[in-house]
RNA sequence: GCGAGAGUGGCGGAAUUGGCAUACGCGCCAGACUUAGGAUCUGGUCCCGCAAGGGUUGAGGGUUCAAGUCCCUCCUCUCGCACCA
């Protein structure tokens, strides 16, 4: 795709070179004794064996003073290893937390393994490895590699989501799950002391409608288990007959197999789903209450995606018996006298709107595919057509179905329902483009308020009546342009926004809003309807077809036959974990089950106590169970008795800081959410919000690449010419459509012209200069081993740092790596000697008074990189440390006073460097926990301020003045100035803005 | 399409939140030490101009004594969402 050589120009490998030569020439071209120089090759596996074996970062279990709880998001251990983007949050939280330990916070740092997922099994299937023996292998890989880097985690609180003591209280924790309800009314204080309604509740309390009580105690397990926040639901899952197997929605792209590109079937399968959706509300509010970047709140948010609106009720009369006028007036009176019920009855289709004032203007009615009331209401003549039609809808997934670019497509069920505020009969479709998984999985269809609608009813040529009149001088949108149509010579458009009431009876000209909850009001009196919300956000789908994950804790009953009788029962908790079974086998089966299905019969199958034969639960977790709340136990990883010590929890929680990828804002974020508020509810834990405050780190990109394009007869063409997005085949050119080849490009082929790079030989020709994602396809992954090896690990540290803010997007570059990296060599030769033949201190370091000048750049720097560090910006701290070794270096002597302050600023970013140098200084013991250097502001104050001068707004010069100087001292200063004087010379000052100590701007006539 | 964020030297990026634009690093140029340098050190490096001076923060307009920063219009890029009634 991406051709590798550039003509004329050889082969290069862009990280290979410089550092090979410099290893094995440096040493010989050296004076004759080798000198004492940086070498990180010595001092890191030093220090990070001194951390080790002095417990050094070791975390008490209870804070000692101020407790910081800094948390990265745990990797999943692949088998690629660590990628260079890992280090770069793992980098600024170690950082966070050294600088804490060194103002005498106590610091949580915890680091462990997302361990469960998809590869590990996919690598099972193909070699016959347990993936319990890749997942460890991998492990033992990351954590070979983080510790290079010399983080300072308290390994001995390290854990895994496949440890079987982990997953246990993962286990536990979904068994607390089935063992709740939300009860949406249950009125409560919560731990701020606010009233709140709505809460989990244990599933003992649920109370149980006299009817289900009559018919026994299975109706009643039944009613319980339809109401607990996990239960189970046929759902479709993506089935693949060819591989034999289940995936993933990310597996399947474009209804076909990512490997093999096979097709991809959907089929509904029991599944277990977690209902977060009884919690939307409360994971909505409570973004009030934590400290994340605003982008993230929104993300999650629009996630959840609240509306509000209206239910109504269509009369369709009852089955055999199609709506009429007698029957819908009897509905409307029984209605008044029952209101609303909150399940809708037989006789009506519930409907959500959000334009409950638009009710005037439905002119159809569309039903999802999977409605059940599509059976009954599809007429004969019309069931051939409606099965088809749900036939092919349930092929396609919801990715397909909500294709845009598609038309529209539906069909008439040959039934009619009846408009409630006016009886008006409207005809009921089914369409896909109506999902059953939102609000009632039934719309009234108001075409000439909704776009969507719109386009239906142009396509199947329904009925469109106008019923909201536009705001004076409304302009239509983009949307509502591009589906007008001309009927009669009369131009149609739709209009989806606000307005006035016209059709609309004795609600004409009531404004949108008044409209909206006027009728609400009014079909709530009659029971005809009634406000309500709906939310975006679905029912998580919580088990996987899959071995490597965690066990449901879960049996199913089984009747004499041998058939599930859809009860249920729970491993007690004693009996947890429950394991995986030991299987030798990982190949697909061939039938749409788990793997687990396989299990040997002792693992699958057991008999009760009561003679109930049981058989297990065969799915699994999916990923993000683990990750939901291994936060908590890393408080108390060793806990065998609970899954965290409540005396712990109420001491180090919430998370303070925790940062990791944005590709997570979503579901990990809000699905950590969800349990802790379950556990909150039920008591477990004692906050409702885990994460106090949320940074997301950039991703790293490649190195920069220029390329530039050639058509097939090697002429080349300008980037600007190409074609946008890209094909198969490659990319194209705009004119022509001729395909041409992507070409890299050496720098010294290019040049910069305007803003533009382009060829250097042929101006004309535009070049691409770009950075990509890191992908081992593309070939431009960096590997920190690799980094590590030629720099040190405090180089890759504080480059990754150096890049620019944490959380851009940035391109790597091999320069700057060796940029920081001779900024450590100049840091290391500006305290040790660099002419002696063993290590010492370099001459200049000696027992003086540090000049004014000197203490003042101190002072300067401290409260720079203070400051710095606590707001995240290592990039300036960086700039401010270099800047200070760069004053330090051209002075001759270089007091200690300085210098100690100096190499502890230096510590929290380039860890093993300042212990080397601190150890050197004659320190006898780590500086993990050394004072923090503190500043004393009036040594920043100089006595004279250079300010610059403005003459009518213009920059024209500066003059020096004493510090705090009054505006007549400066004026006459800048009279005195021989260029300013002159140039005020015969003009007359009409104005003067003065800011003390910061600049001065004259306006003259 | 909708939503969010961002556009500053050859490159990564700074800029007391409206007050000296381009800190720091890379790269490049020159010099020093050298048999040699891709090590190290010194100096230079936004653009035009010999200079005086003028210009410059994606483009255009506005507010202000003063705009990279605030407001309006537009362009480009990145990320997220995408028939949610």
């Amino acid at each position: 795709m991406h051709a590798d050589l550039s003509p004329g120009e050889a082969p290069r490998h862009p990280r290979s070179r410089a550092p090979i030569h410099r290893r094995f020439r440096r040493p010989l071209f050296r004076t004759p004794h080798t000198m004492p120089r940086y070498d990180p090759k010595r001092i890191e596996p030093k220090w990070q064996a001194y951390w080790e074996q002095n417990e050094t970062f070791r975390t008490p279990d209870f804070p000692q003073g101020p407790k910081l709880y800094v948390l990265d998001m745990f990797p999943y251990p692949s088998g690629e290893g660590l990628h260079v983007g890992h280090p770069e949050g793992y980098t600024a939280t170690d950082i966070t937390c050294r600088f804490a330990r060194m103002r005498g916070q106590t610091v949580l740092h915890p680091m462990g393994w997302d361990a469960f997922g998809l590869p590990a099994e996919q690598h099972a299937i193909k070699t016959g490895t347990h993936p319990r023996e890749t997942t460890y292998r991998n492990i033992a890989t990351f954590r070979r590699q983080l510790k290079m880097l010399g983080f300072s985690y308290d390994w001995s609180r390290e854990l895994a989501t496949t440890d079987p003591d982990y997953f246990r209280w993962t286990q536990w924790i979904f068994l607390k799950l089935f063992d709740s309800w939300y009860d949406p009314e249950f009125g409560w204080t919560d731990h701020r002391g606010q009233a709140r309604v709505g809460k989990g509740r244990p599933i003992a309390e649920l109370p149980i409608p006299a009817d289900i009580q009559a018919q026994g105690t299975d109706a009643v397990r039944r009613y319980q288990d339809r109401h607990r926040l996990a239960y189970q639901q046929e759902a479709p899952v993506n089935w693949c007959p060819a591989l034999g197997t289940v995936l993933a929605n990310e597996e399947v792209i474009d209804g076909k197999s990512e490997r093999g590109s096979h097709p991809v079937v959907r089929i509904p399968l029991r599944q277990w789903m977690l209902r977060i959706t009884a919690y939307a509300e409360r994971l909505l509010s409570d973004l009030d209450h934590v400290a994340w970047p605003e982008s993230i709140k929104l993300l999650q948010r629009n996630w959840i995606g609240r509306s509000e609106g209206a239910e109504v009720d269509f009369y369709i009369g009852t089955p055999g018996s199609p709506a009429n006028a007698a029957g819908f007036a009897a509905w409307q009176t029984s209605r008044a006298a029952s209101r609303f019920p909150l399940q809708p009855s037989e006789d009506v289709v519930r409907v959500y709107t959000t334009r409950p004032d638009t009710l005037y203007g439905a002119t159809y009615m569309v039903l999802a595919p999977e409605h059940p009331f599509v059976d009954r209401l599809t007429t004969a003549t019309q069931r051939s057509a409606v099965e088809a039609y749900r036939q092919q809808a349930s092929m396609k997934s919801d990715l397909d179905r909500t294709d845009l670019a598609k038309e529209k497509t539906g069909v008439f069920t040959g039934s009619h329902a009846l408009n409630p505020v006016n009886g008006q009969p409207v005809p009921i479709w089914i369409a896909d483009y109506v999902l059953a998984s939102y609000g009632t999985g039934a719309i009234m269809a108001v075409p000439a308020h909704d776009l969507r609608d719109w386009e239906f009813a142009v396509q199947f040529d329904l009925p469109i009546i106008p019923v909201v009149a536009p705001p004076e001088g409304y302009e239509h949108s983009r949307d509502e342009l591009a589906l007008e149509r001309t009927v009669k010579g009369t131009v149609q458009r739709p209009f989806a926004g606000e307005g006035t009431a016209i059709h609309s009876d004795r609600y004409n000209g009531t404004p949108t809003a008044q409209f909206k909850k006027q009728i609400t009001g009014e079909l709530a009196e009659r029971g005809l309807g009634r406000g309500a919300v709906n939310y975006r956000l679905r029912d998580w789908l919580f088990s996987r077809q899959h071995f490597w994950g965690e066990p449901f804790p879960i049996w199913h009953e089984l009747d004499a036959d041998g058939n599930p009788t859809g009860l249920m029962r729970t491993d007690a908790e004693s009996e947890l974990p429950v394991l995986l079974p030991e299987m030798r086998h990982f190949k697909p089966h061939g039938r749409p089950e788990p793997p687990l299905a396989e299990a040997p019969d002792e693992w699958r199958f057991q008999t009760a106590a009561d003679g109930v034969r049981l058989a297990r639960e065969t799915n699994t977790m999916p990923q993000w169970a683990g990750s939901c709340w291994y936060y908590l136990r890393f408080i108390d990883p060793k806990n065998s008795q609970a899954f965290i010590d409540p005396a712990k929890e109420a001491a180090w929680m919430p998370v303070d800081l925790y940062i990791g990828g944005a590709e997570h804002a979503v579901l990990h974020l809000l699905y950590s959410r969800f349990w802790h508020k379950v556990l909150y509810d039920r008591g477990c834990v004692q906050g409702d919000e885990p994460f106090h405050r949320l940074v997301n780190q950039g991703m790293i990109l490649g190195e920069a690449e220029l390329t530039g394009y050639q058509r097939a007869n090697g002429t080349w063409i300008s980037a600007r010419d190409i074609a946008p997005g890209q094909t198969d085949e490659g990319v194209i050119e705009k004119g022509t459509g001729q395909a041409v080849k992507p070409v890299s490009l050496a720098a010294s082929q290019v040049t910069k012209k305007g803003g533009d790079f382009v060829l250097a030989d042929q101006p004309e020709i535009i070049v691409e200069s770009r950075s990509f994602k890191m992908s081992k396809s593309r070939g431009n992954v960096v590997n920190p081993d690799v980094v590590v090896d030629q720099y040190g690990a405090d180089s890759l540290r504080l480059y990754e740092m150096f890049m620019g803010p944490l959380e851009a997007t940035k391109p790597w570059s091999t320069t700057g790596v060796e940029g920081v990296s001779r900024f450590l060599a100049r840091v290391w030769r500006s305290i040790t000697d660099e002419q002696a033949d063993e290590i010492r201190l370099h001459p200049g370091v000696q027992n003086v008074e540090p000049t004014p000048e000197q203490n003042r750049l101190l002072h300067k720097t401290i409260q720079a990189v203070t400051q710095d560090i606590e707001n995240l910006s290592f990039n300036t701290a960086i700039s401010r440390l270099m800047e200070f070794n760069n004053a330090l270096a051209s002075s001759e002597v270089r007091p200690r006073k300085i210098v100690e302050p100096f190499v502890l600023l230096l510590a929290p970013l380039a860890p093993h460097l300042a212990e080397e140098l601190w150890q050197l200084l004659g320190h006898g013991k780590t500086l993990a926990y050394e004072p923090w250097p503190s500043f004393d502001p009036r040594l920043l104050v100089l006595a004279e301020v250079e300010i610059p001068v403005q003459i009518g707004g213009k920059m024209r010069g500066k003059v020096t003045v004493p510090t705090g100087a009054d505006e007549a001292t400066v004026l006459q200063a800048i009279h005195a100035d021989s260029k300013l004087g002159g140039q005020l010379a015969g003009k007359q000052i009409v104005k003067t803005i003065f800011v003390p100590d910061r600049m001065v701007n004259l306006i003259v006539k």
